[in-house]
RNA sequence: GGCCCGUUCGUCUAGGGGUUAGGACGCCAGGUUUUCAUCCUGGUAACAGGGGUUCGAUUCCCCUACGGGCUACCA
């Protein structure tokens, strides 16, 4: 009998959810509904001087519009709350006492500016301080002090911070569900601060606890905090709390270039780095996948690729077939490039899946914004347009001869198209037009292409100079479905004013 | 610098002691569309290097190189 799993996704709300912490919480929930268990959001507010508002409305908001919504967190109350670390304040202080009183933490007095001062004099000398077991005994702590100047320290009010004693020597063979086997030697470790002056616990602490609390399962979060994986261990032992089980995903980089994928990356390249929009009052804003017109199940999709694969040749899953596919065990060691062109291609298959009439209303709020009435009927546009189309909104630029005539006429195709036959050609395609009995653009097809072909006139001089003249330009689908879906009467008009472009 | 993690086409990746090393994106070519795009077909292109182990290594081990992360009273 196995345990249902408990997962969370543990953000900071210091700013837009990053599409690498976006990843991590898709494969939480993924790794999550597999076996039935439950996704956890929880905020990890503990330090006061990063906190930005609307950051954790802003998380819900994005995990809501990616379908991976949460089972427990700050608005959804499952037992275990709150989950907001700074609503959990008053939690942390005794779990660092205990430490202290089964020895294994430890108050420390040293300054921010004395630990400066010793990491100058020892980066001077071309190595790191650390702060641990080789020189601990000399430093500003409760280690060479005797329980009554401790007490009076303390009574004092001087400011402390609580430091885990790391152990000095310990070879420690940890277990990471994507790596394996991590050998790390506790000697090369430092005190790492547990508990904060200000009274906060620091996130080493404060994660520990709340995992244990929350029971978490299986802790699934990025790479960078492998290194911290020891100290995270050493806690579950000195608190006597069985550990749960720990996977570290490889992280998103930069497209081209050295190192993790950034906000400037994006805005170099011209692609979202965040799900939705961010807008501060003040500081920089930054674009969103959400209104940039990507479908959430495309985003989903590819972030689930980046580092994971099924072991089969299919790449378009939904997010049931991708719950029922994953599994941690088939998750990429290496870090994974971001392609912004591969995005685009999931996007573009996902439209394409799209009912005609949704995205026939999507357009519609587009054409409306743009001022545009039309007679004309828009899913009709949908199903002629949407095949190449990538975003709703390309639907403009390929279809927007539906809605206004052209107001000049591309000049590189004029110069192919436009000869010196081409107004009399041109004449009898709209007498054609005119004279057929039932507007439809396979009669108007057939009127066209016969008199061409009878007349050995050549296609090319009949339907190029046509498309000019009803688009402006040589794109969009076949001409007689444009003609057909533009009415006979604005058809004639386009073909005229082409004519006496010409002309002129 | 120290510690840890990693390395298959340009990119995402499959594979795994004996394979024509497979797929997708991109790119290129051809076809369809008498336009453009889509679409279809084809093509281009990879096991970082050096040592082992082995009859045989891209696959297992070691070293090197390179890449990445961490090295805060941030998460």
């Amino acid at each position: 009998m196995t345990q249902k799993p408990r997962v969370r996704f543990a953000p900071s709300p210091t700013g837009p959810l990053h599409i690498g912490g976006v990843r991590t919480a898709l494969f939480n929930y993924l790794f999550a509904k597999k076996l039935g268990g439950t996704f956890v959001l929880r905020i990890e507010d503990t330090d006061q001087t990063r906190y930005v508002p609307g950051a954790e409305a802003y998380i819900v908001e994005a995990l809501n519009w990616l379908n991976i919504p949460f089972d427990e967190g700050p608005t959804k109350d499952g037992g275990f709350g709150p989950y907001r670390q700074s609503e959990r304040k008053s939690l942390y202080k005794q779990y660092a006492d205990a430490l202290i009183a089964s020895g294994n933490a430890y108050y420390a007095f040293d300054t921010p500016e004395e630990l400066g001062e010793l990491r100058k004099q020892s980066e001077a000398k071309g190595d790191t301080f650390i702060y641990n077991w080789h020189n601990r005994e000399q430093l500003n702590n409760s280690l060479g002090k005797s329980d009554i100047e401790l007490r009076s320290m303390l009574d004092q009010g001087l400011p402390y911070v609580i430091r885990f004693k790391t152990p000095a020597s310990e070879l420690l063979a940890l277990q990471d569900i994507i790596r394996g086997e991590v050998k790390v030697n506790t000697a090369t470790l430092d005190d790492k601060v547990l508990f904060k002056s200000d009274g906060m616990p620091t996130y080493h602490l404060a994660n520990i606890v709340d995992d244990h609390l929350m029971q978490i399962t299986h802790v699934i979060r990025g790479e960078e905090w492998l290194p911290s994986l020891a100290l995270h261990i050493l806690l579950y032992r000195a608190f006597d709390w069985k550990a749960p089980e720990f996977a570290h995903l490889p992280l998103i980089m930069k497209p081209v270039g050295k190192g993790k994928l950034s906000k400037r990356d994006g805005d170099k390249m011209g692609f979202p780095v965040f799900p939705l929009e961010w807008n501060p009052k003040d500081g920089e804003s930054s674009s969103g996948y959400r209104e940039e017109g990507y479908l959430p199940e495309a985003v989903v999709n590819m972030l689930a690729f980046l580092g994971w694969n099924p072991g089969t040749e299919q790449e378009l899953f939904s997010l049931e077939e991708l719950i029922a596919a994953f599994d941690l065990s088939r998750v990429n060691k290496a870090g994974a490039k971001f392609d912004p062109e591969k995005t685009k291609w999931f996007q573009h298959q996902y439209l394409q899946t799209q009912p005609d009439d949704q995205i026939a209303k999507e357009f519609d709020a587009i054409l409306a914004q743009k001022g545009i009435k039309s007679a004309i009927n828009t899913e009709v546009v949908v199903t002629m347009l949407k095949e190449r189309a990538t975003f709703v909104s390309d639907l403009w630029n390929l279809g927007d001869f539906f809605y206004k005539a052209p107001d000049s006429y591309n000049e590189k195709a004029t110069k192919k198209a436009f000869k010196e036959k081409t107004p009399e050609l041109l004449g009898t395609t709209s007498t054609l037009i005119e004279g057929v009995t039932d507007f439809s653009p396979s009669t108007i097809s057939d009127a066209v292409k016969g008199w061409i072909t009878q007349n050995e006139i050549g296609f090319g001089a009949v339907m190029m100079p046509l498309r000019l003249a009803l688009v402006g330009e040589l794109k969009g689908p076949d001409v007689f479905d444009i003609i057909g879906l533009l009415g006979k009467e604005e058809s004639l008009e386009r073909i005229q004013k082409a004519i006496a472009f010409m002309k002129a």
